[in-house]
DNA sequence: TTTAAATTTTAGACTAGTCTAAAATAAATT
DNA sequence: AATTTATTTTAGACTAGTCTAAAATTTAAA
């Protein structure tokens, strides 16, 4: 349907798009993509020639829906092709992304449908992030983090905002992952860093950089 | 680290090379990949450059220990993928062809050595063709077909030649996979059709088309 | 064994995607 | 408001892979 690379541009456009209603600009797109703002213009027209984003030269680029439709595909497959990279082949979380990135554009629609049938049909990704459907209906993410979070309260863990593979291997090594419960147990004013009890494990010192990235829900609530 | 591309025509010409002790010519490249003579020539050129397979101009192609390793380890893929195609997410083996040609490409080794272990180290794929192993080691199949044998022999079905779509789902409507035990029970002269009876199944009439395009082994011998 | 037919290769051109360097435009600063 | 700075776009070139049409070579036939 469309290329890889067409797939990539579209992918990383909507995933800025939600960061901010602002229109994507060009040099963020090309930082995404590691590759440089004049190629990035060269793609923008062609995208745009297809309807798959409304763009205008030097006042950056809004996806349209078409064009939204063809990356929340995209970002289906990826991650569901995580989730079996994780429950099925028992890979860790930090290394099923680049695997996915790769997966994400094999094409078959009935591959990705039974997939998710035989996946027992799950809404989120081993990250936390939510699975769109079919249709392209996309749970959006509450999006509060552990750093605003009070003295004494406790949460569950659904996601991080940093899915590096640093970030992820050190969540490892602390026994932080989504769906376990950590409670604040500490908090230092001058630096916002926290102790916090993780579930069945030591008390830790996390820092403001770390709790910053850590998506929570309160604990007791069903997300 | 090589391309789709050149990953595709390794694959062809080393199919193509088994079948005949000859080189490979570029004509029957270009059948087999649908393209035309002038860019088989183009990429035989690139993949001589590279050791892959042994070219020269007009005398056809050899491959090369190193282009045949490159080929072995797609096919390994291409076959793997059709077993968890089929054996796990219950695809019927004439549907799974396509989807495998795209998944073959994937490149993690880590991959494939895990979702060979999740299969249980199958051996052959569903169509009957033997999975390399990681070193590239094919047991070669022994090659006899139904249409070789006498009135009144018990086979069992071992593979086919021909894997097109309306080939196996006309074998689907017979009862007719690897596994399954036929016995010749009436063999036509003047045109080598046959009949033959089905395990569990009543007799059939298989044109000698049929009988050709089955890869079948003695009953009773393991393979 | 010379000619005819088939196959293969070259030449030149096209597309998708990329790049660097220069030009155009927008944003920021004085 | 004028100028500097940053961003974006254009221009022109490159690679991988493809094509058509013409030339070269091999194979088959008379």
């Amino acid at each position: 349907m469309h290329t890889e690379t067409e797939e990539n541009y579209l992918k990383v456009i909507y995933h800025l798009s939600v960061k901010s209603s602002d229109p994507v600009n060009t040099s963020s797109i090309a930082g995404s993509l590691s590759t440089t703002s004049a190629s990035v213009t060269d793609m923008l027209k062609k995208l745009s020639e297809k309807n798959l984003i409304a763009y205008e030269r030097y006042k950056g680029v809004r996806i349209t829906k078409k064009g939204e439709k063809v990356a929340l595909s995209i970002i289906r497959k990826h991650r569901l092709w995580e989730v079996f990279l994780t429950k099925v082949l028992k890979f860790g979380w930090e290394e099923v992304h680049t695997m996915a990135e790769e997966l994400e554009h094999v094409s078959s629609d009935e591959l990705i449908s039974r997939m998710d049938s035989f996946l027992g049909y799950p809404e989120v990704d081993p990250h936390g992030d939510p699975i769109p459907d079919q249709q392209g209906k996309i749970q959006h993410t509450s999006n509060s983090t552990l750093s605003e979070g009070n003295l004494h309260q406790r949460f569950v863990i659904s996601g991080v905002n940093d899915h590096s593979t640093a970030f992820l291997q050190y969540l490892n090594r602390s026994g932080l992952k989504p769906g376990i419960t950590v409670q604040i147990t500490e908090i230092q004013d001058f630096d916002q860093s926290m102790e916090i009890k993780i579930q069945n494990k030591q008390k830790q010192y996390i820092s403001h950089e770390v709790s910053r990235n850590l998506l929570v829900t309160p604990y007791g609530k069903t997300s």
